[in-house]
DNA sequence: TACTAATTTGATAACGTTATCATAATTTAG
DNA sequence: CTAAATTATGATAACGTTATCAAATTAGTA
């Protein structure tokens, strides 16, 4: 394990150097402002501890003035392609405010997640962005550091959360397929086990009622959460090649995910199933996948970067101001990204 | 900007509570293995911490010791699928052997990466894992921090290096596609301006002389380097726009990465040129999008864990041992990854 | 010049932890 | 039942920075 860091200059060295005290050393390289060094001792302070190769031991002064100008981000797997832009919204909005972002990546294990938990209280971070694992998940082990999180499951209505409206995300697309003619569609939802009640069956049965469709429950498919991206897929894939041999097929496949829908659009794909002809495949995150399948997947879009973005704001704003009351719930609006994989209804439907 | 972190209890406070000395209570909380204390003064000090939720203070701690147990990670885009997997290689060894991952993306800004720099010298990180913005990186803003550098260019000899033995790879590529009897291909590159002197097209040419093929000019295919993978994506759907319509194609196209594999295979898809039947298409890399391609992208594959995880433990021995005279440099084999992309040159060829 | 006001510098006490040394309590040996 | 060895606890000095207050210097004014 670590050993002692190689003695550095400090600011007394500096003052040796230079021969002033420290206190006016200091005063020159981390001074607060407003503070009155003549120019010509300035120079004095710069040019000494230039020569001796001054760098401010952050360690140090952290610890002296109790901050660490850090936030944490706990998610469950950097390598889900929803995450690493997500990250990059956060940095944006943190960088510009002074703060450094500290990633914890607990692989869907709710053991290492508390123990990111009790790190972060450990190393004093200001702030915490939480994409919980599991909605049992115990905060408490954060001892009172400000927190959001990222979700838009009911479950975590008495916290701060920012999440995608995906409602209504999902609401835009069926409206589009309806609208395109479709009127026999599937629902393809992966691992509802994880959200508690699966909103988005009823979501779809709403919609098929108020159109006065029926639902068939043979179209209503779901798949295993995987633990990695091509494990999902591997998962969808199976259930697809079974589902796309029955004789009469949907004329739309709405998945709850791009995973679902890229395995979806590959399975028909090898089956002949001309997509959008036969076929439309529409997917949700807009992972970028989905832009370089063939044909491209229509999804809709959830804005990962402003998420991040809006996350970050959400909890700086929370550190400097912990005052409040009731807890705020963001829900961003999705866009619906229409590409190839979407088309009318045609003469050649099964 | 941060504000002091609210009050926690200290040692003082827990040596309070127990009445006992700081002195006992830290060793009982924190102490090295091989200390006496008796075990009743140890449940009491521990019953008093649980009472007044005593949370050690890292940054005091790091800062009495002169140590963090942190390593840095230099990037320029974690959005780069290549990426988030190698971070968490990296994070598997980081933890195993207790030292935390701070990680830092500069967009491929070289301004931003000194700043990096700098940063990790402040908050004295004990070693950084580097991929290099550019080939003129200056790497004594560091101070001496011990670093490795994520890198396959010759650039950078004089450095610690970890990376894939991507002439191997590509060799293996060519070699394969020739047992398959293509005599006609294409080498399709992504910005080759910033690796100096293009490597690739001369291992392409060597390879055909070997093989006693010719090699036409203007099968030798470049796109530009953009800042995200949909940048690329689309820069690379130009040229095989214009390409793909030439009256005489090569049988098979092998691209130095999956971006530009995936550009091809989907203007093939659009053009009705049907892969593989009458185009072998191979990439290099072995990201996700190329696992649900359609058909499933053939790729050289770089283990990405794998470089992060040699490029820590590489790290740690240097930060454990920093002697050493000459630099070493790791180069990790490829794999080829055989998917539906690519096949035989059958009859239909033109 | 002398005396006040403003400016500039210096000495020093934290911050919470760990480690060293000294002291107190206990056990072991003679 | 001592003396020495062992074990258990306490007092205290760092670590490098920032902030407070006091001291010294300079400038301003009569």
């Amino acid at each position: 394990m670590g050993k002692a860091i190689k003695n550095r200059a400090t600011i007394i060295d500096v003052a040796k150097e230079c021969g002033l005290s420290q206190a006016t050393v200091a005063r020159v390289l981390n001074g607060q402002t407003g503070i009155h060094v003549k120019e010509i001792t300035r120079k004095r302070v710069l040019d000494a501890a230039k020569r001796v190769g001054y760098q401010r031991n952050a360690i140090a002064a952290n610890f002296r003035l109790q901050q660490t100008n850090t936030i944490a981000v706990s998610i469950a797997d950097i390598t889900n392609p929803f995450y690493p832009e997500l990250v990059k919204g956060i940095q944006d909005v943190a960088r510009e405010r002074g703060y450094s972002v500290v990633q914890f990546y607990n692989e869907w294990n709710p053991e290492v997640e508390q123990e990111h938990f009790d790190c972060m209280v450990r190393t004093r971070v200001e702030g915490a962005i939480l994409s919980p694992s599991d909605t049992a998940t115990d905060f408490c082990s954060l001892h009172a550091i400000p927190f959001v999180l990222l979700s838009n499951s009911e479950e975590f209505a008495m916290y701060d959360t920012i999440g995608n409206d995906s409602r209504s995300g999902m609401r835009l697309a069926l409206e589009r397929l309806y609208q395109l003619g479709h009127r026999r569609m599937a629902l393809f939802v992966g691992g509802s086990m994880r959200s508690g009640v699966n909103w988005r069956a009823e979501l779809f049965r709403e919609f098929h009622r108020e159109k006065g469709m029926p639902v068939s429950p043979e179209n209503l498919l779901e798949s295993d959460f995987g633990v990695s991206s091509t494990s999902s897929f591997n998962a969808a894939r199976r259930i697809m090649n079974e589902f796309l041999d029955r004789p009469v097929l949907p004329t739309a496949i709405f998945s709850s995910n791009d995973i679902l829908a890229l395995a979806t659009l590959q399975v028909a794909n090898e089956k002949g199933i001309r997509v959008p002809d036969r076929l439309s495949v529409v997917g949700m995150d807009g992972i970028f996948s989905g832009e370089v399948s063939s044909p491209p997947l229509t999804t809709v879009q959830k804005n990962r970067r402003e998420i991040g973005r809006t996350a970050a704001l959400a909890l700086l704003d929370k550190i400097d101001s912990p005052h409040e009351g009731t807890a705020k719930k963001q829900l961003l609006s999705c866009k619906l990204i229409e590409r190839g994989s979407m088309g009318p209804v045609s003469a050649n439907h099964g």
